[in-house]
DNA sequence: ACTATGCCCTGGGTGC
DNA sequence: TGCACCCAGGGCATAG
């Protein structure tokens, strides 16, 4: 699941790689048509071609790839998503939805078995995210943001927390981990949590962030960089996945980390040191 | 305005 | 080995 960590490693992977490049020709594959969002995919093909990559920029899990006609090519890789800079000789992988070839002997091959991730081509990249929040390690996301955010829900903080409206870029694996980097029960009603631990989990938001990215991001699942590589902090994490094993807090006396059910989406907590 | 639910999609795991 | 079933979940639409 490539939440904000996954999504800046492969966005400061390709910067070197793709900014300068010229798109030569586009081509979404039979069974992958779903992705293109604004426009038909042959008139997204069409339209992609012959532009220059300008830079690229990320929203939350967004990646933008600004292109020189003033335009942004959006990303959203969801679940499955993976976009690997590959030769363009090399033979195609199995879930292969669609590819971008480049005019220097490489492209971008979009792969993504669940066909969930979408494209967007438009003047304004908000245009694909009208209602997303600031960017959760950008410097709008502010202890004051947070505490307001919070404060108008009633819902478990671990649901808000997933609301890219409260802080674009966070998924179910650092919403858990930021929780018990705060020591704050999952289950707690968002506006419950008292000023001090918003701060605090402010901090923690940050921190889960950071420390994913340090690693590269999380392989649980499919996840891989622009090189096809693993990250490394699927072996780091706290609490995500790792339900039945000992929390590593000293005064948890080894008390075992739960799994349990929030907003429909499976949550790991210790219930010894993340308070309500 | 808020919250809850269902939908999309399919590989991989489980149980028989 | 085969097969039915269930789960994973980000963001959006819809309903309450």
């Amino acid at each position: 699941m490539p939440e904000l960590p996954e999504v800046e490693t492969i966005r400061r992977d390709l910067e070197p790689r793709v900014v300068g490049r010229r798109i030569e020709r586009v081509a979404i594959h039979p069974g992958g048509e779903r992705v293109a969002i604004t426009h038909a995919p042959r008139e997204l093909e069409a339209q992609l071609a012959g532009l220059r990559i300008e830079e690229l920029g990320r929203h939350g899990k967004y990646l933008l790839v600004h292109l020189d006609d003033d335009r942004t090519w959006v990303v959203h890789l969801r679940m499955t998503g993976l976009l690997l800079l590959r030769p363009l000789e090399e033979s195609s992988g199995r879930f292969e939805r669609a590819r971008i070839d480049f005019d220097d002997g490489t492209g971008l091959r979009f792969e993504d078995s669940r066909k969930f991730g979408t494209w967007h081509l438009v003047e304004d990249p908000r245009e694909a995210f009208p209602r997303a929040g600031p960017d959760a390690l950008s410097a709008g996301f502010t202890v004051a943001w947070l505490r307001e955010a919070l404060g108008r829900r009633s819902v478990p903080v671990k649901t808000a927390l997933l609301d890219q409206r409260v802080a674009a870029g966070v998924g179910n694996i650092y919403a858990d981990e930021a929780l018990w980097l705060a020591g704050i029960d999952p289950r707690a009603a968002s506006n419950g949590i008292g000023p001090r631990r918003v701060r605090r989990l402010h901090g923690a938001v940050q921190q889960a962030l950071l420390d994913g990215l340090g690693d590269r991001g999380s392989s649980f699942d499919r996840y891989r960089d622009a090189f096809g590589k693993s990250g490394g902090h699927h072996l780091r994490v706290h609490v995500f996945r790792r339900d039945g094993e000992p929390c590593e807090r000293d005064r948890c006396r080894g008390r075992r980390i739960s799994r349990t059910r929030i907003g429909g989406r499976a949550t790991h907590y210790c219930g010894s040191c993340q308070r309500p």
